[in-house]
Parts: structure tokens; sequence; C-alpha cells
DNA sequence: CTTGCCTCTGACATGGATGTGAGGTTCTAG
DNA sequence: CTAGAACCTCACATCCATGTCAGAGGCAAG
């Protein structure tokens, strides 16, 4: 497929597609007049991409996990592995550090709630 | 206290504690001369809005909760717990996201492992 | 008074993913 | 053949929290 439908298919910016390709990240052959084809499994792989960006890794980051992902073998593991356990435990951290804002909101909200039933004096969280 | 006081104890940066003001997420009283002055509450209230820009949280939005932070009084709180509650929402669903990427992450490494106890691939060694 | 550190305002710089526009080529449908 | 999408590259713009620098004033200690 071209580079619309592969950006229409993942929800990606065209823009997007040409930029992850330049970081690395994504591979594409060339028509013969230059222009970029993709296969099915690139829209597995952008959504892929899509999820690290939102899991807060970089692009430089994810090039260099992505290796890992393509094919398991030694060389490549030794070194990324150690960089995917590493952003899988800040990732762990991240997660829990939102889970105890989600709760101080629901802190927030029912106090802000209980107020409105009876006024009574402010609490801050 | 005065300005880098509050910053080394809440680990913020001067500038980002001016720039906090300026955004009205955060208020000081002046002294004669125009330094800021703070209260030991103001530690706690950096540290909140700090974990509400970790959880993507635009310092505008910021904005529109802390009132209602401040005093849960009725008129702030209509419209801010509106928004709050759809903040909480927008943050679980981002939680569940963030979970399901550690989860695939978790996948691949446990891949890469089993490959290099028993590589199925014949590459090298 | 002077030295040294803290603070003030203001303004420009940065980074990273993405938007946007120009100017040109390619593909597809009529 | 032609019109209009879709594509190409290049390059500049944007957002936003921070960094950083410059020039000036404040304040405690020697």
């Amino acid at each position: 497929m071209r580079i619309g439908e592969l950006a229409s298919r993942t929800g990606v910016s065209v823009r997007s597609l040409r930029y992850y390709e330049e970081q690395g990240l994504l591979t594409s052959t060339r028509s013969p007049s230059g222009q970029r084809h993709y296969t099915d499994d690139e829209v597995d792989r952008v959504t892929f991409i899509q999820r690290l960006y939102a899991a807060g890794l970089s692009s430089r980051t994810i090039a260099e996990l992505l290796p890992c992902v393509d094919t398991p073998s030694m060389e490549n593991s030794d070194a990324a592995l150690k960089r995917m356990a590493q952003e899988r435990d800040r990732l762990s951290e991240h997660i829990t550090d939102l889970i105890r804002t989600r709760d101080a909101l629901d802190g927030l909200m029912a106090a802000n709630r209980a107020h409105r039933e009876s006024p009574r004096i402010p609490v801050a969280g």
C-alpha cells in the first residue's frame, strides 16, 4: 500500500510516517518513481510505535528497541533487552505514579461532592 | 520562605516556579522590595501541580482545576468538577493503555529470553 | 563599604513530534 | 489528454515547559 493508505489505516498522519522513517523506525520499499510502499505488517508496526510514543519513549529510544523486536537475535538483544527492561521499569513507576494521581483526583472530587451536600470547612489535598 | 528554598524543597526549578505563578497556578506575597515569599503550604501545592503535569495535564487545564482544589465551593465546583471528572477518565484510559504497553514489552522480553535459551533460527551460536 | 549570593524582569533558546506550505512529479479516472 | 488526487523533498512554524543569559537590585556577613 502507499503512504496515504497506511496513514488512514493507522490514524497516523502522513507527515509522521515520513518522520518515523527518517528516525529509522520504519522502512519502505520505493517504487521506481520514488513513492513509498508498505506491506500489511507495517500497520501493526506503526501501531506499536505509537504505543511506545504514548508510553513516553523518544524516537531514539524506540529505535534502540525495535531491532530487538524485529529479530530476537543475540547481539541485538544483549543491549536492547537491557534497555527494554529499563524502559519497562520506568514505565511501571510512571504507572503507579499516575494511579496515585488518579486517587488524588478521586479524593478531591469526593471532597467537593461532600461539600456540595453539606458545606464545611475547605480541605486541600 | 523565598523562592530558592521552595525550589530546593520541591525539586522544582526557580524558573518553573515563576512560570507557575505566571500561569496562575501559584501565588506569592511580595516583600517590599519585590521578592516572592511563600508559606509552607505551597510546598504541597507545588508537588501536586507537578503530579498533574506528570499526568499530562497542561498548565491551562491545571489552572481550571485548582480553584476547585483551593475552595470547594459551588460556583467553581460546578464547572471544575466536571472538568476534573473528565481528566480523571482520560487519565484512567491512559493508565490502562500504558499497562497494555507494559504487557507488550513483557511479552517481547519473554520471547527474547526464550530465544536466547533455545535459538530456533540457526544464525550464530 | 564590599563581597557574594539570592532575587527580580525580560527575552531569547531548546527539544521533539507534528503541522503546513511551496514547488514539482506521479498516478488514476473521465 | 487532462484534471485532480496523491506523492515527493525541503524547510519553516508551532506548542509548552524549561533552560539560560543579561543587567539590575536586595541583603547578610566580614
